[in-house]
DNA sequence: GCCATCTGGAGT
DNA sequence: CTCCAGATGGCC
């Protein structure tokens, strides 16, 4: 429907601009459809936005101002414009700034879509000189050639070519760029699925042939081969013409993935993550707008692609936390890819070997379908899961391994295999604490203690990231020489492990120990081809890369995390525990895997020895349901920051005290509130947490007095559905 | 988000 | 009364 509005006509315009509602514009020059990217003049700047219906007209006629060009890029569609409102309206943010944040806007300065030819008619100069010899030695008469080719090839420069083609002996000629459409094999796959597989596959075809939006649970334990059956359903997705987007939750780690596309469909398909180049990005979204990119695999952002035939999201790993995007616009992309497929009518499958709670209570709700793998793919069987009681042992006095375990290791070192160590605890001790008066050494800046960093010669607060010198002395009671590191972190750990082991090859991983992503996969690579004896890694170890030579996984101090405030801390341990422990062993040679605890009765220990997922997920669900939880109810979370901590205690109270007669009603104002968490580049924070019973009226009422709340100056009130980090 | 305009407190 | 910083609100 091109030309849905002529030269003349009013439009509505979101403007790129944090504005709240739409611009009139008038129609000049080209026509417009609803969706069409504009520049428009807003003040004395241009803005892009996007064409959104007619215009209200409310706006004195005199003073609309004409659009600027239309850019020459595929529109948002209907679906897309409803998703995008859609997604401002839940993460409670204003249209215009989840246009201008989420989408990626096509720059002013649109990519190249032509390219510079010339030809050449066979007559030469007069006048030759050596470079020009190059040239005409180069060209053949008659045909077109990429100057970016003959200046590459033949050796020359531009000026070169400029002043031939001045003289009349070169034609120049512009060509446009067809972007090249990988052309998939989605008939020959060479992996050969077991039945398991096989059923899985065929029940979730039948789920599909219903025709009804209904997202799929895939849950299968570690090593089924998951990937090969939901690479089945996008083969099924790209044969029937339609797009198919695969979330991932980092990118970097996920080259092996990447290479089983690659494998199955003998084309790559395309990437979209934080570190491919501007050009690229730029023709995978004009791309995905056309539906000519069919096969699109990324990171959250991905979500936010114009596709204009979506036919299917996977969301891989859908538990996975890095799905949360917890700055600026907060939403869980596992959530809005479940929106976006229902608006498109498209399919969607998220997958895990332990999914989230909110996915397995959307199961029992009969809103999601699940399909499950059972077994293992070959031979090989899940892990033999033990308990190391640390109860039991007597001499623990700075040691974080215990005698069994170090046995096991000794073993794996004699017959050639790996171990893996796995304590989910950055730097060298998580306490500090003076043994002359008790003082545990604490951030000034939140309420957190600061973690020694030994590596870094550092203290660091893992809440807000503050950092400051290692304290010779108590910097309560001044005593000297008297601080303590009290438990282990990973650095800790290493050190125990070398002084045990000297001769085995160790390789420590930790976030803050990895100097870049290269170097990350330098490293798993070296790990998979079995050149590491001991790896001792914190949670960057428990997703990606397959350990082909890994046979004993140990969980150190497998309670870690158990403890706090947060509500997701059991289901976070049992996943993180389930997925650790679910790569020892491979199809030859069975894996082991030991768990060492103080608190070996406790339910998360319990039910990761018995393989009993299932009591576990009903238990905890149980539990969210007594105390009011997540998914049972809805946290509303504000995070209010500001310049200083008067201006910010402030305005909390009059939130807190002005939400009174709305939290009376229906509502709880949860916690302690507000508590200052954290001073962060110059701004400070505190946050309240608002408890709604899991009903749209009453979430959609708080949401409304949020965004009503006059909020002055310098505060910033971030607002989060489901606050993971609040509790 | 950016810029012009308004406001009020401190200084002359 | 001026100067300036910070708050405020429009932008079509």
């Amino acid at each position: 429907m091109a030309g849905e509005f002529k030269s003349g006509d009013l439009v509505g315009v979101l403007p790129s601009a944090p504005i709240d509602g739409f611009l009139d514009y008038r129609v000049s020059g080209s026509e417009v459809d609803t969706g069409s990217f504009v520049m428009v003049p807003l003040g004395p700047r241009k803005v892009v936005g996007v064409v959104w219906d007619k215009g209200d007209g409310n706006f004195d006629p005199s003073r609309i101002r004409p659009i600027i060009k239309v850019l020459d890029v595929p529109g948002l569609d209907d679906n897309f414009r409803l998703f995008l409102e859609k997604v401002a309206e839940y993460n409670l943010v204003s249209l215009s700034s989840t246009l201008a944040r989420l989408t990626r806007l096509p720059e002013p300065t649109e990519g190249p879509k032509v390219e510079k030819c010339c030809r050449w008619d066979g007559n030469l100069p007069s006048k030759m000189t050596p470079t020009r010899e190059k040239v005409f030695k180069f060209l053949k008469p008659g045909r077109e050639y990429l100057i970016k080719d003959v200046i590459t090839e033949a050796g020359v420069g531009m000026d070169v070519l400029k002043r031939l083609e001045s003289g009349g002996f070169l034609q120049f000629s512009e060509k446009l760029i067809k972007d090249e459409v990988p052309v998939f094999n989605l008939e020959g796959n060479t992996v050969e699925l077991n039945d398991e597989q096989r059923s899985a596959t065929e029940k979730i075809f039948c789920i599909l042939d219903r025709e009804e939006f209904s997202p799929i649970l895939l849950k299968g334990v570690p090593g089924a081969g998951k990937t090969e059956v939901f690479l089945e359903v996008i083969a099924r997705t790209l044969k029937e013409g339609k797009q198919v987007l695969v979330l991932l939750p980092e990118i970097a780690l996920t080259s092996q993935i990447i290479k089983r596309f690659n494998d199955r469909f003998g084309e790559a398909p395309f990437e979209w993550h934080s570190s491919v180049s501007k050009v690229q990005k730029r023709k995978i979204w004009r791309m995905a707008g056309e539906g000519t990119a069919q096969l699109v695999v990324g990171a959250r952002s991905a979500l936010f692609l114009p596709f204009s035939n979506l036919g299917l999201i996977v969301v891989d790993e859908e538990h996975d936390s890095s799905y949360k995007q917890d700055s600026g616009i907060i939403y869980n992309a596992r959530d809005m890819a479940v929106l976006r497929a229902s608006l498109y009518k498209a399919n969607i499958i998220l997958v895990s070997a332990t999914p989230s709670l909110e996915s397995l209570v959307n199961v029992t709700k009969g809103k999601y379908e699940r399909v499950d793998l059972l077994s293992r793919f070959g031979d090989a069987t899940l892990p033999e899961i033990d308990i190391i009681d640390m109860k039991g042992e007597t001499d623990t006095s700075g040691k974080w391994i215990s005698g069994a375990l170090i046995k096991e290791i000794s073993d794996r070192l004699q017959k050639g295999e790996q171990s893996l160590l796995f304590l989910n605890r950055r730097g060298y001790a998580p306490i500090t604490v003076c043994a002359n008066c008790g003082n545990q050494v604490g951030c000034t800046d939140c309420d957190a203690r600061l973690v020694e960093h030994r590596y870094f010669n550092e203290m660091i607060c893992h809440q807000c990231g503050a950092r400051s010198v290692v304290p010779k002395k108590c910097p309560d009671c001044h005593a000297e020489e008297m601080m303590v590191p009290l438990g282990p972190g990973i650095e800790r750990l290493a050190e125990e492990v070398k002084s045990i082991f000297k001769q085995a090859q160790i390789e420590v991983l930790s976030s803050d120990l990895v100097e870049s992503p290269m170097q990350l996969k330098d490293t798993l690579e070296k790990i998979s081809k079995g050149e590491v004896d001991i790896i001792i890694g914190t949670q960057i170890i428990a997703k990606g890369h397959n350990f082909p030579y890994l046979t004993l996984v140990a969980v150190i101090d497998a309670d870690v995390g158990l403890q706090g405030g947060d509500f997701r801390a059991a289901e976070r341990t049992f996943q993180i525990i389930r997925q650790v422990t679910g790569r020892s062993g491979r199809a030859d040679i069975p894996g082991i895997a030991l768990l060492q605890t103080w608190n070996p009765d406790h339910p998360v220990i319990q039910a990761i020895t018995s393989n009993n997922d299932e009591a576990f997920w009903e238990a905890e669900s149980r539990e969210r349901e007594v105390t009011g939880s997540p998914p049972f109810s809805q946290y509303i979370g504000v995070i209010v920051s500001g310049k200083d901590v008067d201006e910010v205690e402030g305005f909390s109270m009059a939130l807190a005290q002005d939400s009174k007669p709305l939290m009376d009603e229906n509502y709880e104002l949860y916690g302690p509130a507000p508590a200052p968490i954290a001073r962060i580049q110059g701004r400070v924070r505190y946050r309240l947490l608002i408890k709604a019973e899991r009903s749209l009226r009453v979430q959609r009422a708080i949401r409304m007095w949020l965004n009503q709340f006059k909020i002055p100056g310098s505060i910033r009130l971030t607002i989060d559905v489901d606050p993971q980090r609040f509790l």
